[in-house]
DNA sequence: ATAGTAAAAGACCTTTTTGTCTTTTATAAA
DNA sequence: TTTATAAAAGACAAAAAGGTCTTTTACTAT
């Protein structure tokens, strides 16, 4: 379903939450392990999500990563968007650049119900709502 | 949705099996100009194709690409699998490898029916279905 | 037979994705 | 104020995806 980037994100951006909502603030390191992540990889990728402003990093002894509590909850559409941009979440199956209801592809009628469901998932979802459906046991689920 | 090979294999085979009825056999210039594919590229991916005995194909002046008549109709989803392979049709979406109701993971509840639906609108929509659904004005709708 | 045509095969190249390593910068605790 | 620590930054490398080019093989129409 997704590349290899975004589910690093969507997974460390989960256990970041998890960890904060037991008050706790992960490092990298910490993050990458648990949810089997090539340190550097998720590195990078955290950067961004800083950046973004999607969490927030504090450097030095006891650092890490966090969310702004006041902030509104993160909906996984706007990482998707972020990392792999609007087709994977918009684009015609079939490839057509202009595929609508004027001028559907052979796939168009049946496929755009299941498009919708897709953003209504991925907009409705929230890393907070997903962190709180995570198990204590996080680690190493994904061998 | 899908990679390019996906896509070009899914557009060609429906580019040959309309030409098919018209009595037309098109050959690799013709199909892979049509459907806006890299000529040599294509050329690889159809030879793929006739390997799975999904088409036919003849050699020599007036030769080209040819669907089996006696054969049954191609799903789609023979092609996705071929090529992507079964994770993109049913991997889990957070990355699990196992990944199952008595293990989901924070989105499997929820993914589970939209891949279901995924899964079906691939296995009942089969290349000549969608080539009947196709305009007799192929050319160039992918700009 | 043979000449022309079209698929098959395979070597090679480019770009994107994924991943690694090293250096720099900021911060907090001692 | 120094030291340890952790994020930030950026260069580099491997693997996969996407694409090109050339040669070989098979076939058919003449």
């Amino acid at each position: 379903m997704f590349n290899k980037e975004t589910e690093y994100a969507i997974r460390g951006l989960i256990y970041i939450q998890f960890q904060n909502d037991l008050n706790l603030i992960p490092n990298i390191n910490e993050i990458a392990l648990n949810i089997d992540a090539p340190q550097h990889f998720m590195a990078k990728i955290l950067q961004k999500m800083v950046r973004q402003n999607f969490i927030n990093s504090q450097k030095g002894k006891g650092g890490g990563f966090y969310f702004d509590k006041t902030k509104p909850e993160l909906p996984l559409i706007e990482i998707i968007l972020l990392i792999e941009g609007d087709k994977k979440v918009n684009g015609c199956a079939y490839g057509l650049n202009k595929c609508d209801n004027n001028n559907p592809c052979p796939l168009h009628n049946q496929y755009v119900p299941i498009r919708e469901a897709i953003n209504k998932l991925f907009s409705e979802e929230t890393i907070q709502s997903m962190a709180a459906k995570s198990h204590i046991d996080f680690k190493a689920p994904f061998v």
